[in-house]
DNA sequence: GGCTATTAATAAGG
DNA sequence: CCTTATTAATAGCC
């Protein structure tokens, strides 16, 4: 699975009704073979939340847990008639979506007021933090010191590039043709995997990223 | 909460160790208040999955699954080292978001290839399959039918206009500047309530939007 | 990839 | 928002 190969495993509402697609329906029948209880495992544990060190437990744990996040924002978008997209990357960059993303992100990117979300120097490490107890990156723009503002035109400025080369791979036709017909083995094996077992949704609050133990909440005013 | 306001909410991953943000420590205390079971409440019941009809209930199961949901994300993201980011828009479009968005989005974009994520016409209602068993718009690009080409490419048109658009307004600093300095209250509100109740995480795999009950996978390649 | 025994999430009500 | 009674998610195994 966590090989060195970009692929991408993406998850797309349709409207028909489709067994293998509706979150109710996802649920696999299961035999009915369970008369007796013969206390084969030791059930569910209690784990901490802590990088899972062993490769291929962790493995299985992101698969899981990938699953479920998925099922549970399945199941809030049904719900409550809200619209979400989920971005993964695994540890080796494969990419695992779930919604509209592109659509959504279009929605993001344009409702979204300019704001920094991540640190301009790259790591969000010391926390020195001032009037409002706020991080200075947990702020709107116009109070960003001058001292950072610098870096802060620096991150918009790496953020616009990165889309404007996006957007420039996708005008040329060519680049449109010369992309592989479909996935590679693996991506192709994990599709059908996921399509057959999948199932609905959940929600929550809270956030983390590629290791970090700590977060912050921030909320902010849109424009459009 | 869902009024016509178009606010976000965003969590963001820091390093520090702090009470609030981390995912362990974000169960509150609660007191010890509870020695009798007089059985008071009906408990937790079993919902079917679809559109909740009722506004406030409506409102309260978005709150508490999202908040779930967040929790999730923030556990598979410790557990298993992955980045994720989450967008959520509520009824009304306010913007609810987890993770560096902005960060995992620009490296979406420059890691998926292009296809075709969202019906060109709009809905993704017609449930032709042919082929492999996939949606049109669940291949790639060179197996769209040429009838559909031209959809596509607008389709494709349009998201790089909307980016397009996003980016311009991000290259000028006056618009920087003129941003609001801090959210409207109620954005202000409900970022002190969640960043007191924050926990956690978790994890699994799943797609849905916008209260269609079916959904569909798709595995790619990516370039990069 | 399936099975339980447990833990975690949460629908209803205060 | 705070509790409780149940349902749902899943860690450890096979």
């Amino acid at each position: 699975m966590e090989d060195g190969e970009a692929s991408t495993i993406t998850c797309l509402p349709t409207t028909k009704q489709n067994p293998l697609q509706n979150p109710n329906l996802l649920v696999n029948p299961k035999k009915e073979t369970k008369l007796k209880t013969p206390k084969t495992t030791k059930g569910r544990q209690k784990i901490e939340i802590k990088k899972i060190i062993l490769e291929n437990r962790r493995q299985v744990t992101f698969s899981k847990r990938r699953f479920g996040l998925f099922k549970k924002a399945a199941e809030l978008s049904v719900l409550c008639g809200a619209q979400i997209g989920i971005i993964t990357f695994s540890r080796v960059d494969r990419i695992y979506s779930f919604g509209n993303v592109d659509s959504l992100i279009d929605k993001y990117l344009r409702k979204t007021p300019v704001m920094l979300r991540s640190h301009p120097g790259g790591n969000v490490a010391n926390g020195e933090e001032d009037n409002d107890g706020l991080m200075w990156w947990e702020r709107a723009v116009e109070s960003v010191p001058e001292e950072d503002m610098e870096e802060y035109k620096k991150a918009l400025s790496v953020l616009r590039e990165n889309l404007l080369t996006r957007i420039y791979q996708m005008s040329g036709d060519r680049t449109v043709e010369n992309l592989p017909a479909f996935p590679n083995e693996m991506a192709m094996a994990d599709w059908k995997l996921t399509n057959e077992n999948l199932m609905a949704r959940n929600d929550r609050g809270y956030a983390g990223n590629g290791g970090d133990l700590e977060f912050a909440f921030m909320s902010q005013n849109g424009r459009q």
